[in-house]
DNA sequence: ATAAACCCTATAAAAATTGTAGAGTTTATA
DNA sequence: TATAAACTCTACAATTTTTATAGGGTTTAT
């Protein structure tokens, strides 16, 4: 499952794909929407931002805005934001691998052999759907 | 990512796939061909029997063997057994079903729309691959 | 009878997630 | 130029989940 944070983002992003006709919007505006504390989905959008996904202006009249187009915002690429790995195991994730301390040998492991199959299969489908398909769906 | 209960699984199942020859395995085998906690591991094979999937001998000479054919146990089922639902979201698992606390309308949400289809895509494969595929491997 | 081995429940330790606090910094505007 | 609005940043507290351990109970071969 999808932690909060990653759950709140999705919810946070179709917001702002819903608001791009207005310059900005308040986080405090996405909070009360969907009833989420304001100060958690801060540090959210800041990772967001930081992401190169939403744009911000500060002080009085600021806010947060889509900068990418929804269809260039892939699930995948918030949940690895937020979530860290996609794959099943670390052993057979590309962005975040690590060995699996259990296993001698990689290469005669047909776990992560079926899981390297099962990750291009989740892959396949996470890159090439993006946040333009939540908002379709709206 | 799985948790080290699943993937453990994963790891006792196989080395039980292996050993289909034998009547039964002892517990401290497969935790010693891993190097995991016995007592970790005892609690995972008991889920793994009360599943159906395994079966054990007690006694002096006891042990676990697998009950079923490895084309027959779907990576789903031993991931659901152990780590719970496979849908990224609680309002889109079919078995661990809950509703979002901040969705107004399941009907109306893009965001759960989308995540169906993940969802489905991903059981596709999940339930379609099985021990066999990982025995085939090793 | 004894030792081997699984059965079961409870609980402790560690890690991750979720949420909060508060002091900065920037900016529009009166 | 003072003020209030709003994002920035870091730290930390609370909660939940995961991981691991403990220890007695039951069954069975020999």
């Amino acid at each position: 499952m999808l932690s909060k944070k990653t759950k709140y983002a999705f919810h946070a992003l179709t917001y702002l794909g819903k608001n791009r006709d207005q310059k900005t919007v308040l986080i405090q505006d996405i909070a009360a929407a969907y009833g989420i504390s304001h100060k958690f989905l801060e540090n959210i959008l800041l990772e967001l931002k930081k992401a190169g996904i939403l744009g911000s202006k500060k002080g009085k009249g600021g806010g947060y805005y889509l900068i990418k187009e929804p269809k260039d915002v892939a699930l995948s690429k918030v949940i690895r934001l937020l979530d860290g790995p996609i794959a099943l195991l670390p052993c057979v994730s590309l962005n975040y691998y690590e060995p699996c301390a259990e296993c001698q040998s990689e290469a005669e492991c047909g776990l992560n052999k079926v899981m390297i199959q099962v990750r291009d299969e989740m892959l396949n489908v996470l890159e090439n759907k993006s946040l333009a398909d939540i908002l379709d769906k709206e």
